[in-house]
DNA sequence: CTATTTAGTATCGAGTCAATACCAAATAGG
DNA sequence: CCTATTTGGTATTGACTCGATACTAAATAG
């Protein structure tokens, strides 16, 4: 069966990312969940940076993101921020320091090293099959797809660089609609 | 940068595949990291079942991995059998309980309706970027790369089913040669 | 024949993660 | 309008991960 032996390589895959990643990290006391809390708030929308999307973002339980989110403000990575309307939720917003961390560890040395090895075809092929088996990926396991704003169907283009979520009925900023939104459809 | 976009993604599938694996043996208490050790084990040859081997393969440092192997064999899904010509090393073999578990869990479920929703073409793209991926990623690290025996450098092809590797001048068997070998070199 | 390397184990501490229990704010329904 | 349920989030506990360190025994180098 081809699917077993892709299926082994992408388990591969996933473990050794996962390595790099701690070992990045390791200097500045992260584990790999951390950071990916730190980038997914670092690229998502203002609906999408409270504890309960990283908590249907990673697949986990919202006690466990919980106890994340609490190590990355002990640390001054990320802020909490009231919401205006719903006195229950708090926005997650990543400080001067956790945009400079960010901005350290990515890339990753050793998968961008990689991806250049790859010629511009692999590294296009590459990009495509990833995207293509995530949004699979995310439909199967009845997730939310997590994709960008500008690529969703909520999302209405007026004119020239203004732009309106068609479920909350809010316009956007131009550079909101590359940030990643919970509530993405296609 | 595409470059980021695509780090992005592939750190995002190695989360939702890990939680995959999490959840699929959670009744079986076992942890996603002795499951890549267990799977590894059922694919590679005699050459690399030792706990260094697995320890390279892993990433990780071998006190780390000996502990993994230590709950593995307590479960009773592998056997430790001692090397007959060097009395440090040790083989670890999976037990029938230990192919059983591999059989029942994979492939994953999700991953593999994911796969399904692709077409062949975009399989083929998948699995091929993937390996190329894995290969570039392996060097990068300074890795050895873990391929199959069959297409190993010290692989030597006597005639019909005869084979014969080059690296320890042993023999080896025709579905030996299929198997994942820590000495593999392109 | 000693010195170094290699394979592997044991222990410790900080951290992951699910489960459970809990609280407060928002929403639903008569 | 007022109670019941749902939703967003926190706190605690226990089994497990993982690197660091320290250790033993066998193999190899010089």
């Amino acid at each position: 069966m081809d699917k077993l032996f892709t299926q082994h390589a992408l388990e591969r895959l996933a473990s050794l990312l996962r390595n790099e990643c701690r070992q990045l990290l390791l200097e500045d006391g992260l584990q790999p969940v951390q950071f990916e809390v730190l980038h997914y708030l670092s690229i998502c929308n203002r609906y999408s940076d409270t504890p309960m999307a990283v908590t249907e973002y990673l697949g986990q339980t919202k006690g466990t993101v919980s106890q994340t989110l609490k190590v990355l403000e002990k640390k001054g990575l990320i802020e909490k921020v009231a919401d205006t309307k719903d006195k229950r939720v708090s926005h997650m917003k990543l400080t001067i320091n956790g945009r400079h961390l960010i901005e350290k560890v990515t890339p990753f040395p050793n998968l961008e090293i990689a991806l250049t090895q790859l010629d511009q075809k692999q590294q296009a092929n590459l990009s495509q099959s990833v995207v293509e088996l995530l949004a699979a990926l995310q439909f199967a396991n009845g997730f939310r797809s997590f994709g960008q704003c500008r690529q969703c169907r909520h999302n209405i283009h007026l004119k020239g660089d203004q732009f309106l979520c068609g479920l909350t009925h809010e316009s956007l900023r131009i550079d909101e609609t590359t940030l990643i939104c919970r509530e993405h459809e296609l």
